[in-house]
DNA sequence: ATTCAGATTGCAACCGGTTGCAAAAATTGT
DNA sequence: ACAATTTTTGCAACCGGTTGCAATCTGAAT
């Protein structure tokens, strides 16, 4: 079917290794037989069959790419940037969808089929056993959006979580709420946990303010409007710190239901900053992950961690920053 | 390494065939044996290295998921639908991100060296070179989302643009509009030329409608929004057909900053009902793809067009329907 | 012209599997 | 118990590459 190094081989006149060498770099050919193998190869339309070569050299510059996020549109972002970047890289995304996987064995089964080289889990909801028995197949895992921990279990590049939430209590707090709501995602999610304890920390050591909480069943739209809506029929706070900006934008939509607008009845900021945050009919004010550089990092890690495979489980955090748009009231 | 067969085979006590056999089904092997080798496999751990087998049998099940929509949030929904039905089928998608790539060598060179078994193209405004390409290299590939011919060079599949088309004029001469304006999407996509054709179709049937037709430079938030502030400018129609949902809601993002509303002041309506379309603060009426239906169909017809090659070229197409939301005055 | 180091080349074995073929084993019928 | 079938098994070659090694070639130095 496909040309292979053989024919090659026979329509330049070398022999099979001259034709191999031609493209492993840093393999010895004189400038003569290249050419030979370079015209041959060109004739023939051959391209190196990496499958193939992955046998004997270990590699397969696959990568695993992991996720269960895929209906929050910032994921599609990061499903961009992993893309290209691997790319750019010279490395494959292998794209593994978890949406209904309870099971680690079952993807781990799958990867090591496939012996990828290494795996990257982008989830922050993803429960950390994946990550774990990704880790303890020995296939080098980079867990981006993970949850930060000082001495992890496996590479983790994201963010601060904690120090979101008292970025998000310090912004409420600068702009004189006296009255302030925290409405996580799902109760169980570390990223929720983290936020909380950040948030909660730095109201504690103000004075005077009132503080609820509660959390929405997930990080969507329509988790983030009905718990909004629950919250307006029991007195509201002023403003809120919303698990993320899609559930922020469930949540300004039940304020607009009730007649109520943001700012002006009720503040709401975000975390996440997608594309959408920036619309002109949502203009959300919200905290930014750097995810570009949070992709970037993952992949720089993988890379690495290629190499060294027993390198010692590193976290990588990025620090956020607050977007001011329109859904606070102004300093 | 990783366990191979032969250390599978040497525990198991049989040849090295028996244990490949336990694995390909179909093969002969004994129970007896068949219980020695899977013992064997599951005290080592072993799983078949589908990558070494793919050498011999031409298969590697190995799909390219090949994309240039990384920024319309349907498509988070349609990879969603791909990654999943593609697992189901013991399928993986190797996921190729076209976004600033225009020469289909650099995406074809990439796809055999991993030969992929076959390639699936989801775009709709993905050069028709791109498929064309891969499907002279003899690698089956359908076209999800692409254009409709009556003899196509590749396998499409998706939705009727012309009828979509009339089914926007159609509906917007049903609720008595008599001003209307189509909003394409970039001039030369083909699905905003076809839609166009239909649209226009229809309404040069009716009598007394006055017409304005116009394009945004891309399907995106931001170019609906400035087409939609430049209409306004310009005597507006009473209601549009927009390029797609994302640019309709920057269309609406429009009116709205111009102190207008729809449906009252102006109408409107989407193309692909993405889930954003039914969010409440939305709540945009549209005209749904089945993108379900379209990406099952592609992948049984990737499946059937891996069985046989030259299967001839084939379309499918679905049909689409109208959404009622808000944002189109009642009939 | 000779020597020698360094560069280039081909041979052959190997990577982790699959598969056609013939031999061996199990099953069937009588 | 024996022959005829059918099933199971292992051997060995092969898939498309890579790579250690020894042989050959090259060019510079003597």
């Amino acid at each position: 079917m496909a040309v292979t190094l053989k024919e090659v081989a026979e329509r330049a006149g070398v022999s099979r290794s001259a034709v191999s060498r031609t493209y492993t770099d840093g393999a010895s050919v004189s400038p003569k037989t290249r050419k030979k193998v370079e015209k041959a190869a060109k004739e023939l339309g051959y391209s190196p069959n990496a499958l193939a070569s992955s046998l004997t050299t270990g590699r397969t510059k696959l990568i695993g790419l992991i996720s269960n996020n895929f209906h929050n549109p910032l994921f599609l972002e990061v499903f961009d940037l992993f893309t290209r970047r691997l790319q750019e890289k010279g490395l494959r995304p292998l794209l593994v969808n978890l949406t209904d996987e309870t099971d680690p064995k079952n993807s781990l089964r799958m990867l090591k089929q496939y012996s990828v080289d290494g795996v990257i889990v982008a989830s922050s909801t993803l429960l950390p056993e994946f990550a774990k028995a990704f880790h303890d197949a020995k296939i080098p895992v980079v867990h981006s959006f993970g949850r930060f921990a000082s001495a992890p279990d496996v590479h983790v590049v994201g963010v601060d979580n904690v120090e979101c939430g008292r970025m998000a209590a310090r912004t409420l707090l600068a702009r004189g709420y006296k009255h302030i709501g925290f409405l996580g995602g799902p109760k169980g999610a570390t990223s929720t946990i983290d936020r909380r304890a950040g948030f909660m920390e730095v109201i504690g050591q103000a004075k005077g303010i009132k503080v609820k909480v509660s959390n929405a069943a997930a990080y969507s739209f329509e988790a983030g409007r009905v718990a909004m809506l629950k919250e307006l029929k029991a007195s509201p706070a002023e403003a809120y710190f919303c698990g993320d900006d899609v559930m922020s934008i469930g949540a300004l939509s039940a304020i607009d239901s009730a007649g109520l607008a943001a700012p002006d009845d009720i503040g709401i900021i975000g975390l996440n900053d997608m594309e959408m945050a920036k619309w002109e009919n949502i203009n959300l004010t919200t905290i930014r992950q750097p995810i570009k550089q949070i992709v970037d990092s993952s992949v720089e890690l993988v890379m690495a961690a290629l190499e060294d495979s027993n390198r010692h489980p590193e976290a990588r955090l990025f620090s956020c920053q607050v977007i001011e748009r329109g859904t606070l009231r102004p300093l």
